[in-house]
DNA sequence: CGTGCTCTTGACAGTAGTCAAGATGAGTGG
DNA sequence: CCACTCATCTTGACTACTGTCAAGAGCACG
């Protein structure tokens, strides 16, 4: 069940088949979730987390004026908010934005793992620490990048973590969320993705269509974004 | 020594007198930095953390036009790269902004306090969550604030972040930066937040010279920028 | 085969960036 | 003790990127 999530730790760090079984049993239950779904909304006192099984979430926090942000979109593999294990309570929301498949693991089992596996444990705060390492990259993005670098970039990172988890096909991957939904992660309005968009298409850098990405040229897709991997911690080592 | 970091600490949980003894003596060497000296680069191979005991430090990433944006910037009491231990890079660079003293701490130290003491682990992890957590809030304004909110907000986030560590006199604290340096931290240029702070100073709002803030009405500054500290984690409670 | 939602495009508006020049002010050296 | 210097701050004029508003096209779903 949650072979992606090990695929994601295992890019970093070695897993054995006992820490893997020992993983798998912090699963509580799995609930499917609709699209464009709040599951856990700002707030609220959390006594168990997300593990990400199936489809595309988001964190996202929004404004008085109805404007909304997306701080991470979250890709199968993602433990969604295992930050909520040491917050208590999150400073964001986090919505489904396609129908996924969610697995809930009580912090309880996670307590009781910090007190038993010293490893699995610093595995787990590492996953939390590349969220923030994206996290930062977007906020380099969003204060320095123009909107097509910043798009270019979103879609390398994107990319990149879909083929962590196995699901890219050859430089397509699958992306169901809309314009609309691009815009509020990259901090631009649907309008000017759609012209973001449009520029990427003509200098046939990526093909964005049937809720899917085709990347045409990573290399100078990579370049025009100024983008690099590093943030996203791609070297099996000790963690 | 250690003080600052205690208080960041005590403000969201209890830490008993041994388990402070305990993160004393993590600190290695203790190292004075002058101004403006990147102190880590980012990609460097790390083997110990910085702990931020005195000035003020900023992790910040480039660009090759020479424009930079800083995802954070950090008070006294900050571990400014404990993501550093299950990173082993960093994914940034990190400079002093102010003439700082800063304590080292090897991994091999953190490493050991996983193994040993669950509680202690779980606190350090939660000082990463919170990184996060500012990191999100600065998506959010980067992503949806205009400049004069974003800046409001960011003066209200530095107001609790230093009164948790006992910096405030009153509604007032230092920050020794330059407009420039603040165009890093908000994604805008040195020009526009001297127009952003004159805007500030007229409605009064806030006051900024002598490397000095005065906060002349906090209410009204957090409802210009939308400022919520819920993020911030200021609650004591088991974490 | 409607009904919405999403995508697309054009025209116009507004926030923030760029360039430039003068003012201010702290630190330095004669 | 007083220029002098250099960084920083301030302001104006102009530019440009992105947002807003609006309307039509495309498409999936019932």
């Amino acid at each position: 069940m949650i072979e992606k999530f090990l695929m994601k730790l295992r890019a970093r760090d070695a897993v054995s088949e006992e820490e893997a079984m020992v993983l798998e049993r912090l699963v509580g239950r799995v609930q499917e979730v609709p699209s464009d779904k709040t599951v856990i909304r700002a707030g609220d006192e959390l006594t168990e987390s997300v593990l990400l099984l199936d489809g595309l979430m988001c964190r996202y926090k929004d404004l008085r004026d109805g404007s909304r942000q997306i701080s991470e979109l979250h890709v199968p593999g993602d433990f969604v908010d295992l930050h909520g294990f040491s917050l208590k309570k999150l400073d964001h929301s986090i919505m489904s934005l396609t129908p996924c498949r969610i697995a809930y693991v009580p912090h309880q089992r996670i307590e009781a793992l910090t007190e038993t596996h010293p490893h699995l444990t610093r595995l787990l705060w590492l996953t939390t620490n590349i969220d923030a390492a994206i996290h930062r990259e977007w906020v380099l993005s969003l204060g320095r990048r123009n909107a097509v670098a910043r798009t270019a970039a979103f879609f390398c990172e994107m990319y990149l973590r879909l083929r962590t988890v196995g699901m890219t096909e050859g430089m397509a991957y699958p992306l169901a969320i809309t314009q609309g939904d691009l815009a509020e992660c990259l901090g631009l309005t649907a309008v000017h993705v759609n012209r973001t968009l449009k520029v990427l298409r003509e200098r046939e850098l990526i093909e964005f269509r049937n809720r899917r990405v085709r990347v045409l040229n990573f290399e100078a897709l990579a370049k025009l974004g100024e983008f690099n991997d590093d943030y996203l911690s791609l070297e099996q080592r000790h963690r």
